[in-house]
DNA sequence: AAATGAACCTGTTTGC
DNA sequence: TGCAAACAGGTTCATT
């Protein structure tokens, strides 16, 4: 479900929520995720204040008392609830962090390729989840000066290009494919044959494509949901990712699904050179 | 080094 | 209707 709109949504949704409560307990009943939980290190966590809620790339940082730092991801289908500490557990409902306000932190992630652990908030840059993670696309370093400097060289699609967390981080499937619409890019053109006017453009579009789909709650396909479980909006506006065979809504031509590197793109023929 | 494909999972949709 | 294949928002590893 998430890439960085709906990280973001979600931090900005869970902040008022959770700052301040401590986390009394913690239940995990299956530590089954892309890395095994380590269940003493996250029970470190225990009788600890929230301080902050932070993002990283598609990571989403719960800053405790006395220098840790809760991560969660939620790879493909995680999901990140507030409810009272006393509702059942649900289905792949993973872990649970019982707060002071008696509620409960869900954390449940279907397929299993989120990631939950914790660590020493001084150790966070350094630590290999992040210490290779590129540009975060929001901050005034993106500019189309730099993203072309990181793509000299570089003969793979441009959708790869964004697509690549060491270059630039929280673009994912859809937003890759929306901003290059925006920026009126095909998406398997080289990224290394792209003109630096181009390049600033799309330096904008990326950005103007996360920051709307933030303002809109993020993109609901299916189940993606902030800390009250309310759906995103911005599925309405999306111009070409999951439109295959609609028409375009700026020229009116098919919107074309192809696959790079296994993945879907969607892309108007008439509007992406 | 850079680029691609496969792998990790489960659930839902699609097509015969 | 039933079954199997295809597909899904991410990341990482192995192989060219």
């Amino acid at each position: 479900m998430p890439e960085l709109p709906e990280i973001e949504v979600l931090r900005r949704s869970l902040e008022p929520l959770v700052v301040g409560t401590s986390i009394d307990s913690i239940r995990v009943w299956n530590g089954d995720l892309r890395e095994p939980v380590d269940r003493r290190q996250l029970g470190r966590c225990r009788g600890r204040k929230i301080l902050g809620a932070r993002r990283r790339a598609k990571y989403l940082l719960l800053d405790l008392e006395r220098g840790r730092t809760l991560v969660v991801h939620l790879g493909m289908s995680g999901r990140l609830t507030l409810v009272p500490a006393t509702a059942e557990r649900e289905a792949h409902e993973h872990i649970g962090l019982y707060l002071s306000s008696a509620q409960r932190l869900r954390f449940r992630d279907t397929r299993r390729f989120g990631l939950v652990f914790a660590l020493p908030t001084a150790e966070l840059v350094d630590d290999r989840h992040f210490s290779h993670l590129g540009l975060e696309p929001l901050d005034e370093g993106l500019t189309g000066v730099v993203l072309q400097r990181l793509a000299k060289g570089r003969r793979a699609p441009i959708k790869s290009f964004l697509m690549d967390g060491r270059l630039v981080v929280g673009v994912g499937n859809i937003y890759a494919a929306e901003a290059l619409f925006r920026a009126g890019i095909h998406p398997a053109r080289s990224a290394a044959r792209i003109s630096s006017s181009r390049w600033e453009l799309l330096a904008r579009s990326i950005r103007q494509t996360l920051a709307d789909a933030i303002d809109q709650g993020g993109t609901t396909l299916n189940d993606f949901a902030d800390a009250l479980g309310e759906s995103g909006y911005f599925k309405v506006s999306l111009s070409v990712y999951d439109r295959a065979g609609e028409p375009c809504r700026r020229c009116g031509r098919t919107i074309r699904r192809i696959v790079q590197s296994g993945r879907s793109t969607f892309y108007c023929p008439g509007c992406q050179r």
